[in-house]
DNA sequence: ATCAACTTAACGAACGTTCAACAAGTAGAA
DNA sequence: TTCTACTTGTTGAACGTTCGTTAAGTTGAT
């Protein structure tokens, strides 16, 4: 069965996210999916298969909820605020997503990294880039739109250290306070003429 | 000796902020080392014991940097750029210390973190938010100074994907572009009023 | 002769991986 | 329709290796 599979994808992507693929084992997945060890090797050639299969499968079906996004891309209003809210809804409210994106952004390989950038961040950042340069800037917008996306991974990443820090914390089901102060620094530069 | 303990630290720094905590064994921090895995246990108690002396030592190590910073605090020109460069600089070019306190926002435990954001955030925000403070802003500085730092870890964490998405990375060796753009996103955001 | 620093050698547990076996289904020939 | 051959998904048991850790012994300086 198909089904198995994506049991099994599922589980290890839970697993992995918490703790990561090292200390997690091939007996940890199975236990968690119900099987033994035995029967991953039967659906994947090796752990590092397995792996790399997790972040795939994961990551497609993440992106294309940005498919919704671009759909109404030129329709209404606030492009901006609707891309920064939906980045940092997907960050913010899948924590499994956004652990193993950390992940693969710290121990990630030269080919990890290459399919993270194309699956992941090519559209995103490419649709930044658009939203930069129609409010008329004449300078280069790449460095913006990264800034802007190493602004919402910041966050999300500095998250454990808000109630540490400044004693409150984000609520982690009302990304709205978040987006509103990533947009408080968005807007100023967006709009500085350099 | 004293000194081998600081050799099994560095050493282990070094490896751990490479690969991380689960993959790096007794055998390999002690190979690296020159010395045999029974010896580290001569000078800490259980590899646990090791991972976090290994964080103690280097974050105190590099902390440290942050007086030569306050002592000239309210000397002279431009506060905030000084701050920024001395935390860009300390980032990107030491990788060990910055992979390390990566490696920790995304697994440390409730007390490393909070000794995290004790030894080396609490300073930094509370610097930070002074600098806002001083610059008029009525509203609480505390959030501007969390995303001006998550800003900044953001930045750094992105870095491998820069040649990727906009074609040209920034130099290690040289932060001051790097600097110059998480400036330009402070400054307005800092210069608004809410 | 003592003690701090270090090594040699081993322990049991956990690791990734393999393989023969097995249950359940499917298809074709009789 | 029943027997046979074959495929698919899964298990139980084991393999060799590496893991963290420890006990006993060695070395060199004081």
């Amino acid at each position: 069965m198909t089904d198995t599979r994506s049991l099994i994808l599922d589980t290890a992507a839970r697993l992995f996210a918490e703790q990561g693929y090292v200390a997690i084992s091939m007996r940890d997945v199975a236990r968690a999916a119900g099987m033994t060890q035995a029967n991953l090797y039967y659906h994947f050639r090796d752990k590092d298969q397995m792996i790399n299969d997790t972040l795939a499968h994961l990551f497609a079906s993440r992106i294309a909820s940005l498919d919704e996004v671009l759909e109404t891309h030129l329709a209404d209003g606030d492009e901006l605020e609707r891309f920064v809210r939906w980045m940092v809804k997907l960050l913010a409210e899948d924590i499994v997503f956004a652990r193993l994106l950390h992940r693969e952004l710290l121990d990630g390989d030269a080919g990890r990294l290459a399919n993270l950038a194309q699956a992941i961040f090519l559209r995103p950042f490419t649709l930044f880039t658009e939203i930069v340069s129609a409010q008329g800037r004449r300078s280069d917008p790449r460095p913006l739109a990264l800034s802007a996306i190493a602004l919402i991974i910041g966050q999300i990443l500095v998250l454990p250290l808000m109630p540490l820090l400044a004693g409150n914390a984000y609520d982690v089901n009302n990304p709205d306070p978040m987006v509103t102060q990533i947009l408080a620094m968005l807007r100023p530069a967006l709009s500085e003429q350099s």
